[in-house]
DNA sequence: ACGTTAGGGGCAATCGATTGCTAGGGCGAT
DNA sequence: ATCGCCCTAGCAATCGATTGCCCCTAACGT
């Protein structure tokens, strides 16, 4: 038995099911017709745009699938999560989510399926598996998490892969990320520009991305009189985070700015200040980074550093795109704004224009 | 030029790239290898085992391109979120973006890919647009939003479509989801074994999942003794949605438990009871829905209903390929989980190990 | 007016797997 | 011992689009 065809051609000759049926149509052979269709090859502009519109009309599609055979791709990049590092164990982050999900837009855009993965990396090939698996034509890596080894691992025999996050030194992967250091100056510069002169830090700087945002917290302070700065590290789970922030405010308490490296640390440093009953922005004043739309419903408001997730999931397809044609691509640098609010003091109204605007 | 083939076969004869070489190389033909790997058709055990063990062997995998053309099918799934309500802009829901992950995770054990899109609905036809577009064979849609009217017209005449959330009488689509009217319930029950008696629910009836755990919170109430419950419809957005929290807990002072629709939800009403100097969970306890990540660093601990993503997942998953083999399958309804945490009073201290276990 | 050339467009092979039909071999039944 | 049946496995067509190669026609040059 022949596979079945889509049902529903009610109209013989409307809704032409495949190439050969438009042709008949058109009165011209396959060849033209996919010709015209795919723009390749030499066809007079008229023969083109008439078989086009006919198309059009009909609303006839080609198949994907058929031409993904015959051109030797499988139309599906593989999305993945590596889920190491001391990252809650499920792909909860929003600010991941978020991103993947403007990915698989662009993705779709261009043709291409996503195949979504999340992974917990237990042995050192978890990627090269994926990458030889025969199922994707090229990878986008969502976060390096602590995996920036396999990453380049895997780089070095596998072109078509391109990862979101800090470029590493020495590493070979193509990366698109935002400038972590820039990020980290702004709103350091933004808490010293409110008045602070003791600054601290919250966060793991053993993640590559908040190594970045500790440097231009460094940076900031080194270019201003009579700053002081400390570091303390801080987990990913927030659990023992929480913990930690506590802990820390009970000694440090001359700390009055807190620059921290995630939007979610902030909320817990909010709720360990307002647990000491330190006032926000009153006595210390937070900044985070990601502008997650939780940042905004924090009390208050939560000002925080964005990053354009939407420019940024182009810039990853964009990326990978190139790398399949064989072309060289750069890796991209995003500038992150900062959406002011009122965790740091400033306009204690926050601007509600940023907050209906533009992605989490 | 042919398409170029795979690179890197460098012993000639190892790594068969198609089902031609595994069949020379295990001196049969192709359709006695297809037969064997599919599983279908007559063969002899001892073939199918010898071919079997000798395609595990060389790392052997059938170009699932070619088998899609020939089966007819795309091997893709359309996983669809409907951004309409009063939902957040973007896919940050953190408790979508997780089931997501789950389906995609359940689809690729399947074979299929993941095409994945944020829809914001503009006109009433979106879902058809999808479904025939001919790039997909079925349709997961991720939560009904306010679109059942739509998601209930395309279910008509397409098929293979499974909607996550409440069944709703009289429409005719496939469901898998939670039962939200015995969550509802169970957050009432342990609302009132606290010791609650003037209790309020929070929530935006119209969305028909919310309805159902304001069903079940009734039911609660009618079933106990002395227990007073009130509704105040809350608005999904949240900057909305504390402005009317704090608003009518102005009001209301007496009411000492608070069931909230959902875990975003139940952050705002802490937030907002905090505001007003009243203690949880000493003086109003607070239930919430969901059990995200997010729950757990709430301060208190939130306590909230949970759902088995992973269960639902697999059930999304399963009644799509049942529909698509032309079976009949029956809508899922989910038992959801008590995940008792500080919130209501009851053990101080949060249990540790449901903190850990499992999805949120 | 005839030869030449450029280029539009058709023929047919091809991508890799699936499957209806059929040839052939082994074994039991008469 | 011979016939016939059943099971195994191969042949070849097929899914739908792409593309190298070649034919044919129209336009141009002399």
């Amino acid at each position: 038995m022949p596979p079945k065809t889509r049902p529903g051609s009610k109209t013989a000759g409307a809704r032409p099911q495949n190439i050969q049926e438009l042709a008949r149509i058109a009165g011209v052979s396959t060849a033209t017709v996919s010709r015209a269709l795919t723009g390749a090859g030499h066809l007079s502009a008229a023969t083109r745009e008439r078989i086009q519109k006919l198309a059009a009309e009909l609303q006839f599609k080609p198949s994907t699938t058929a031409r993904n055979l015959r051109i030797g791709r499988t139309g599906a990049i593989g999305v993945v999560v590596p889920l190491g590092h001391e990252r809650t164990q499920h792909l909860s982050d929003p600010f991941f989510m978020t991103l993947i999900s403007y990915v698989a837009d662009r993705l779709a855009d261009q043709g291409y399926d996503a195949l979504l993965s999340r992974v917990v990396p237990s042995d050192g090939d978890w990627l090269d598996r994926i990458a030889q698996s025969g199922r994707v034509d090229g990878i986008i890596v969502i976060g390096q998490s602590d995996q920036a080894r396999v990453l380049d691992q895997t780089a070095k025999t596998y072109r078509p892969m391109v990862v979101w996050g800090s470029q590493i030194a020495g590493h070979a992967y193509h990366t698109v990320g935002s400038d972590n250091r820039l990020g980290g100056r702004m709103a350091t510069e933004h808490l010293i520009a409110q008045g602070c002169r003791k600054l601290a830090f919250f966060g793991d700087p053993n993640a590559p991305e908040v190594e970045e945002r500790l440097r231009g917290f460094r940076d900031a302070i080194e270019a201003a009189e009579g700053v002081a700065g400390a570091l303390l590290p801080v987990h990913f789970v927030p659990q023992m985070a929480l913990t930690t922030i506590s802990d820390y405010l009970g000694i440090a308490d001359g700390v009055d700015g807190i620059f921290a490296a995630s939007d979610i640390i902030a909320m817990m440093t909010i709720q360990a200040l307002a647990d000491r009953g330190r006032a926000v922005p009153a006595d210390v004043k937070v900044v985070g980074f990601d502008d997650l739309d939780v940042a905004r419903h924090t009390l208050p408001p939560l000002t925080s550093v964005r990053q354009d997730l939407d420019k940024g999931a182009k810039a990853l397809v964009d990326t990978l795109l190139a790398l399949l044609r064989d072309e060289d691509a750069p890796s991209v640098l995003l500038t992150p704004t900062l959406a002011p609010r009122a965790s740091p003091g400033a306009g204690a109204g926050s601007t509600p224009g940023s907050c209906s605007s533009s992605a989490s």
